[in-house]
DNA sequence: ACACAGGTTTTGATTGGGCTAAACTTTTGT
DNA sequence: ACAAAAGTTTAGCCCAATCAAAACCTGTGT
């Protein structure tokens, strides 16, 4: 299993990332979305995926990751979520910002260090954005999230994280007393497509557009 | 200043390294030795560096490089030696390993991180095989060291390091109790490039060949 | 004085990743 | 039912980094 270039784990960990939002074949242009490049590109990266058996892709139907591709991307995603956490608690790198800095050191983190730092953090089970770490050997505990914006009236759950990790998503909610982990209720909803009243605590947010659709909520 | 990548920084840390070896102009040859490339390749690189102006390239005569250039080293040594105390020192990497991790992440250290380490370290100025670490802009107290092999009898001074930090050399020394910052006194030379009688402490230990060229030793 | 060995550079190919523009397929609206 | 819109793939290009093979300098020895 060689030519696991940095691209191919970042298109694995997309794919991964697209598949747990509900449609189970990815598409090409979302991948393109996700991955910040054209369409045209994501096609020809898929066509290297599928020759490397991580998916399988019907051409104009979409894509889906196979066995092998999920564990590529588990790893992936593991290596990236212990060194968020890591980064936060043992040198004090600003939640906001562990993301971007993790996601460049998530490909070059050895086994062995990957290992070191697990058992310095005692073998987590969340990072710091609420989100699960797949164990060593490529099993998550993923709980199924809503967006805060399809939520109605009465809903109540957590607050699990923002998707994408947006820092300056993160960052406007930190300021306003938001983060992962909160417990919420949703008091009303505008329609079309407005804004949602959400109380956090005491506190009543309103929050509309993006945040909304971004804030990922895991209901009771 | 862009066109930064990995092998730009590699190659101006290599060119580095050899200019502090005696010669004031590196080869070309000298160059895809250490960078373990074809002479091609490192050929295609320097004009790449002197189109960027980091070296200056005469051609068929040698490579210098410019400040920007030192400066471009310097930096990556900078998160490089950082980098290898930090895993030493607060991960336990076996400090006969620590150079090849820190190898791959020096270039992928943000500013940040770096920053952020230092602090937690208390701003060191060496790493853990006795080698200076730059300061953020771009000093360092590189002391003159001489090959074990070039010493005399009589000869005294510290273990300062292997070049390359060849993991190899430093597990073997380190099984026979010789690391950087040890003192030692050369007690003879066997003539004929022969090896060398060196004491460390009490014990004297016979070295020779390419151990003995690759000891670098800063004398009394 | 000049040929030859050894070091250096050029040439042309390859691989990974990306882009634009054009071609093609699928969906959608009327 | 069929044309337009939307989405996907292909074709052809670029750049970074490498290599092998060929062409090219330089210095040395006779």
């Amino acid at each position: 299993m060689d030519g696991m270039t940095s691209a191919v784990q970042d298109y694995a960990k997309a794919i991964y990332a697209l598949e747990q939002r509900g449609t189970t074949t990815v598409s090409t242009n979302a991948i393109a979305g996700r991955m910040g490049v054209t369409a045209a590109s994501a096609s020809s990266m898929v066509k290297r995926l599928d020759g490397m058996g991580l998916v399988t892709h019907v051409p104009y139907r979409g894509v889906q990751l196979t066995d092998a591709g999920l564990k590529v991307a588990l790893e992936v995603l593991r290596h990236h979520r212990l060194l968020e956490l890591y980064l936060a608690e043992t040198l004090g790198v600003p939640w906001d910002r562990v993301h971007d800095e993790a996601e460049v050191l998530e490909h070059v983190l050895s086994e062995e260090l990957e290992e070191l730092i697990a058992t310095k953090l005692g073998d987590p089970t969340h990072d710091p954005h609420g989100d699960p770490i797949p164990t060593r050997d490529g099993h998550i505990a993923e709980a199924p999230t809503t967006a805060l914006d399809d939520l109605g009236p009465g809903a109540r759950g957590t607050f699990v994280r923002v998707s994408d990790s947006d820092p300056e998503m993160l960052r406007y909610l930190a300021e306003r007393g938001i983060a992962p982990g909160h417990r919420l209720e949703v008091i009303e909803k505008q329609p079309f497509d407005g804004p949602v009243f959400v109380r956090f605590g005491k506190d009543v947010h309103v929050l509309g557009g993006g945040l909304a659709r971004s804030m990922r909520v895991q209901e009771d």
